[in-house]
DNA sequence: ATCATTGCAAACCGTTTGCAGCCTT
DNA sequence: AAGGCTGCAAACGGTTTGCAATGAT
């Protein structure tokens, strides 16, 4: 089920970094949780089951987990949700980035992420419409989702 | 040339909004600055071309071209920036809502509007996937531009 | 034992609110 | 003349910094 505490804290020893409680605590919350959080959330979620972290704290370990492409940001509300390590799309580009293809339920608040066929020809269109050279891309979609609708 | 301070201020006016001096600045900044600002980027260059506007003030005013649909949010940033109104790119989709697609440069920090060949394609292929209704999106592509390369 | 990491306090910054006075309509 | 809009002051909330204490290696 929650391979994402066990993969994640390891990437994090390969990395050199300390496994500590806190750590432990923001991974295996983030693990359980579907949607994405803030880290105000984080903090909440994490008192109330009695495994307190410092807010400092929590921003600094989302600040690592992020650098680690562990967890990445939705961009439209600044909360933070595990990445799909297992299913790791990175679009066929450059390999330095990961994708970040959100689609958000602003009834629910739910973030999943999607894969988008054909992503990799409208990067290519537009760096070909503007001569950027592309190094990064955010896709992000709300709406309604089934359950809420 | 900057046929966007004349049009955004004929907006409000059709909306019941009244031509002030500080809406006036605000827009004829934003009209010829291609660059996405900050609040206070804005703040700082009116005050440094003599045109002095309330920080208050220049937060309200944007919200209100915001809600007008005058100006858009790049998201990695939270700068804001003149919507391109000759050609509004409403995506063939819900007119509800219009595109925002941005091509950043990380070097310069220009924001450009884009205009995205088959999103809707896209858009239609992650409803399908998802079975969200689908009410926004946001693309946002960061690279490097012509110039800076 | 060492040094990364944490926790606390306090500073910090961007943003928002309340309200009196101004200026567009 | 009326009320939308502005400007000031102050509050606010989320985030960051400095530093001593802790704890993983």
């Amino acid at each position: 089920m929650s391979g994402y505490a066990d993969e994640a804290l390891s990437v994090l020893k390969a990395h050199g970094y300390r496994i500590t409680k806190p750590r432990q605590r923001v991974v295996n919350l983030l693990a359980e949780t579907d949607n994405a959080l803030s880290p105000y959330e984080i903090k909440e979620k994490l008192d109330a089951a009695g495994a307190h972290v410092d807010t400092v704290s929590i921003y600094r370990i989302l600040e690592c987990l992020e650098e680690n492409q562990l967890i990445h940001r939705v961009l439209t509300t600044g909360k933070v949700r595990r990445c799909d390590l297992e299913q790791e799309d990175h679009c066929a580009l450059d390999q330095t980035d990961h994708c970040h293809h959100n689609l958000v339920c602003r009834a629910c608040g739910n973030v999943q992420e999607v894969h988008c066929p054909g992503v990799e020809n409208l990067i290519a269109a537009v760096a070909t419409q503007s001569g950027f050279r592309i190094e990064q891309h955010h896709l992000e979609f709300s709406g309604v989702c089934m359950k809420c609708a």
